[in-house]
DNA sequence: GAGGGCATGTAAGACGTTACATGATTAT
DNA sequence: ATAATCATGTAACGTCTTACATGCCCTC
């Protein structure tokens, strides 16, 4: 099987306990979204290319006349899991807006950079709030379950958006004072 | 026009100064590929789109026998950059394999855990190598041409570098002691 | 009975990368 | 001479999002 991206997303998902496409999908968007965002015009193809290929079993498992499918990682499905894990990243991409205009930012006043780096920490701080609103529930599961990984992931995502934040008051604070000293500049 | 997200890289880069798609390539490649890459094939098709837009005007100026296309921005062109520079950014996405691998990471050996961690320090030490290669040339067209944008932008992506190494090496520390008292677990 | 959540899926189109084709110039 | 760099482009392919279609279940 070729891997694509969404493979072990999926695969993973899988592991962790999800038994649906739909589940997989809530998952990923409260806990995986933020470095890893997966769709349902990935998940349920892949689903099926998964299945086709040994990976993954699915039966049906309707709840009422609700169709549900569920799903489970067959023995090769966790083996190419497990193989995937072990093999060194490579994939690591960031498209941040808000970095690109503050590169193209000398096109502005000082005041309006000033401005645009305010708009930039405010989005880091949208991030750390979607984030440390679902801590609770990944300390849950950190507890109950055992599971780590997420936890130690969010911590990440949280603790970057705080590093952020801050590295964008410090320049603020630096541009600010960069504009006293040379008043006629904004 | 309706923008895509090509379209402001290239006028950006108008702006800053390149005159050709080939010059655009190689300062987005240089400067901003770790924030918003961009690819021949998105650039010279934007570049056409923008000039049938008004937004940019096109010379043949060959260099010998070399043909070569002068690219410069009209004022319908620094404006629209201009309009964008000042609305508040939204696009904000990342995509970290190595975290995906630490999200699952549950099926891994305490040990096994450590090594990711490891690879994905060495991931982000890797990154910061890069940008740091490329500090002297982001400096020097700060100091000579007054570019700030470009070197605040580099300084914020090796500064992140050096938070996420900070970070893994921290919870390296962590995780090494955990197994330290419960040595059963690696 | 209306709205929200559970659940599965597809189609169209936008987005992006890779590889290739071509050819001149410059440095070794 | 030959390799690297300057320079312009396209075609094919793969990826990803958005929007839509469908329908049941549960709560208010």
């Amino acid at each position: 099987v070729q891997p694509t991206s969404t493979t072990f997303v999926v695969l993973g998902m899988l592991k962790l306990g999800c038994r649906t496409g739909y589940e997989i999908k809530q998952l990923a968007d409260t806990s995986a979204r933020f470095f890893w965002a997966a769709s349902y015009g990935q998940i349920y193809p892949e689903l099926r290319r998964l299945e086709e290929a040994g990976l993954v079993t699915s039966e049906d498992d309707p709840q009422g006349d609700r169709r549900r499918r569920t799903l489970a990682l067959t023995a090769a499905g966790e083996q190419f899991l497990s193989e995937w894990l072990h093999q060194p990243p490579h994939v690591l991409e960031y498209r941040d807006e808000g970095l690109l205009k503050l590169f193209f930012s000398d096109a502005l006043l000082a005041s309006e950079r000033l401005d645009l780096l305010h708009a930039v920490r405010a989005q880091y701080e949208e991030l750390g709030r979607r984030l440390t609103a679902i801590r609770p529930l990944a300390e849950a599961k950190h507890t109950r379950l055992g599971q780590e990984g997420p936890s130690l992931v969010l911590e990440f995502g949280i603790a970057l958006s705080e590093w952020a934040v801050a590295w964008c008051e410090e320049q603020e604070g630096r541009l600010r004072g960069e504009a006293a000293r040379r008043p006629a500049a904004s």
